[in-house]
DNA sequence: ACCTTTCATCAAAAAAAGTTGATTTATTGT
DNA sequence: ACAATAAATCAACTTTTTTTGATGAAAGGT
């Protein structure tokens, strides 16, 4: 039986980990709601499906891609749901000079 | 006629080229062979399809994905091709932190 | 209780990405 | 000129991701 070394079954772990991560940034369309939940701060489903001109469950979906991979969160309020951006998670992941690209200006 | 406004259509490029970016970083076996690289500092397929296991086409086709997204560097010497990590590239785009990973030590 | 609004979820279809084994091109050594 | 090696490319196939429109669940107002 072949042995596979601790060091690598961690590194394995990470990668798949910052894949999960690169793979939600890995669309056009998300980093641009990511942008946009940026600059309104917070942003509730139904507005950002107005100001990006997409269907509602499009962007359900994206969101929840954002979401789980933990670049954006979430808070329901009554019927609606608020989307702001994960600053801290964002930081840990990108350069500085990428993180000003969501960031409220 | 709707006018897109300029900035609008600057974020827009800025954006596509992130996201192919990202996706070239969005798999699990190509951010192994990023890390494989940088151990090795510079390394040719066949070596890297050895310490990898991996076939030399499917090696060549991910090869390829990173060295289109600038994330790697290709320099032929005779009938060998030698991979490097493009520093430069990759600390523009990633945190300190995850940089790290991709640092000879 | 009923209607409306917001949003998540679903299943089917379409599109994109990844795998596979074979072929092709280029270079080196004999 | 020939054989051997390295690596890119190809076409057929499989898998994953995205899109679409419809349905369902939860909350608020009347």
């Amino acid at each position: 039986m072949k042995e596979i070394p601790v060091q690598d079954l961690y590194l394995s772990k990470t990668f798949q980990t910052y894949q999960k991560k690169f793979k939600a940034l890995a669309d056009d369309r998300r980093l641009q709601i990511m942008h946009q939940i940026t600059q309104q701060r917070e942003v509730c489903v139904c507005d950002l499906s107005d100001t990006m001109a997409l269907p509602q469950s499009k962007l359900s979906y994206h969101l929840k891609i954002l979401l789980d991979a933990s670049l954006i969160k979430k808070e329901t309020r009554g019927t609606w749901s608020y989307y702001s951006l994960n600053e801290e998670e964002v930081n840990h992941l990108l350069s500085e000079e990428l993180c000003c690209l969501f960031r409220h200006d």
